[in-house]
DNA sequence: TACATATATGTAAGCGCATACATATCGCCA
DNA sequence: TGGCGATATGTATGCGCTTACATATATGTA
């Protein structure tokens, strides 16, 4: 490649990356070089002397949970249109495989990871950050040390509560998600905290806990209906899952006893996953924006790159109320 | 590191990676100052000297499509069981997009690139291959000059299309995929035959073409309605949809018209993402082991990267029908 | 004309690793 | 005891690139 330009190796590097001074006819030999060679600069040899590998990981539980592609997406869009790639790794929310993963993270130098934390752990993330990896949280927080990328939980949580609330509903049941994550707390503290601002006594005996899955949501629905007579004023007539997935599982569960939703008991999820609008009934939910969160997120994690001492990042989206039809019944609808 | 355990780099070299002979005294030494310096090693720079990346990329139209996160999750725990991590790029069907990742992932050095080609170009691969990258094509066949990991399409919509024939349908409407896909060809294929097979006249204005998207079976369904009565006989009674997407696209379409599925036209799709066992009414349709096709392209890959000259290797995994709601009407169903 | 600057290019070192090659020690057999 | 093979380790080179430094020419200024 240099000997094909008659020129040294320094002032191909020169040429290609449009640094130091490099004459019009020498770029212009290079270009034409590197054109009949079909020549590719080798990024990874560069990243030996430069330090950067324009590589970003995506670190998260699974991609196979509908909340994810969409957050991938977002992360991917912004990453390579400056540059970056970007690594899949899923966790399933294993510990070993996070701290796995991180460990094959650190030896191919990546640049940053974006993070959807299923394990709370301050000293893993501090162990990249003293790698000089960039880390960005995106949707599970971690107390205030961290750059992040979520939405209000809290408020998400308060706007789905209020909404069953404004329907009539007292008795209103709670699956909740992991009780480790920062997420699960907020979304639990919102629906509490709702309850209570509408003088509606919090009964801890309508808090389940899920794993975000659907069959847990399913589990969780069980668990409820046999604890209380749903027909019962005392016993429950809404549910509010911390995830559309477990909303999904409840819906089902629901329907195997012969309750009708939302007649018997109004349903409301969490996230606006893509099988929210197209189920039956139609899910009343949180909208989150997911693939926002991702763009930003990768965003966030190249802005830090530039400025690694900077202040905290923090970046919090808002989520939005969709009515639809496990909630409210809907008189004349088509379907 | 060297200096630490008081060897030189290259017993140090040895001592990690099993390779010559090193004292059990000195291997001792460096594992243990090894760890004492949180050592790891760079992936990248080794790459420089042996050549492999131990890095594959998963090239897809987009993760936000059903079909695909499995297959991903499929490829990356196949990967990252055998030490490689797994970039993921998303094309959107788009020529451009396409070509420019693949420059990205020739000057990255993949090792392989496991692709769900969207516009077949043959010599765009051969120069992957030309350049020691493997190939292995997912789901899309390009003839039969690649390794492959795929379904039997045709097998896939004969199953379909027989199962339909099989209720009694005779006017049964095809919405197919893009036309230059290979996958599409084949479904439209096994469609086309079916029907011959049994003798029913093969009309191809019932047949539309759709992208795989949700809007464009919608749309397509529209398209359908326009040109027939579905309540005429002479119309059509069913419809196949080449894939799950575009079945909800199309029963939403029908519903809208207040049309009823399975009664007025039955409804089958292809693929069984996870919406298809969750909307209503439950669509029927041609299950595709999605995870295993990730698995398997990977295992293949893996394998084609230890002998670059093999033999093609084709695997073609079996469909199977799933019946439910959307094709047949349920006596006494719950919901 | 003499010298400071801007421009242009080459040389060489180094990034973190693997490995060919040289060297050194040891055990063992003829 | 001389010599060979197995064992052990260090030195040096190169992988493909960037960049500090040296060198060389051109341009401008006093």
């Amino acid at each position: 490649m240099a000997e094909k330009a008659g020129v040294s190796v320094a002032t191909v590097s020169r040429a290609l990356n449009g640094s130091g001074y490099v004459s019009k006819e020498a770029r212009e030999r290079v270009l034409a070089a590197a054109r009949a060679l079909d020549y590719h600069m080798n990024v990874n040899a560069r990243s030996l002397t430069s330090g950067k590998t324009y590589t970003i990981a995506l670190v998260l539980p699974d991609v196979t949970n509908p909340f994810f592609p969409a957050v991938a997406r977002g992360v991917e869009d912004y990453a390579s249109d400056n540059g970056y790639c970007v690594m899949l790794c899923n966790t399933d929310g294993n510990s070993r495989k996070e701290s796995d993963y991180l460990a094959m993270l650190r030896s191919r130098k990546v640049d940053g990871v974006i993070f959807a934390v299923s394990v709370p752990s301050k000293s893993r993330i501090n162990t990249l950050l003293d790698d000089g990896i960039a880390v960005v949280l995106v949707d599970r927080d971690l107390g205030d040390s961290y750059d992040i990328v979520k939405t209000d939980n809290i408020a998400g949580a308060m706007l789905a509560t209020n909404h069953l609330v404004g329907l009539g509903h007292t008795r209103i049941a709670f699956i909740s998600g992991p009780a480790q994550l920062a997420t699960s707390q907020e979304r639990f503290s919102g629906y509490r905290d709702a309850l209570m601002s509408k003088g509606i006594p919090f009964d801890e005996r309508l808090v389940i806990e899920g794993d975000f899955r659907m069959e847990s949501g399913h589990e969780a629905m069980c668990q409820l209906m046999n604890g209380f007579d749903c027909r019962d004023r005392n016993g429950f007539t809404a549910v509010f899952a911390a995830n559309d997935l477990m909303a999904v599982g409840a819906v089902t569960a629901l329907e195997e006893s012969g309750l009708r939703v939302p007649t018997d008991v109004a349903v409301m999820g969490y996230d606006d996953i893509n099988i929210a609008s197209v189920m039956r009934p139609r899910l009343s939910t949180i909208a989150q924006p997911k693939y926002e969160m991702g763009w930003i997120a990768a965003e966030t994690i190249i802005k830090r790159m530039s400025e690694p001492k900077g202040s905290r990042m923090e970046e919090i989206l808002q989520p939005m109320l969709v009515v639809r039809d496990s909630t409210v019944e809907r008189r004349g609808a088509l379907a």
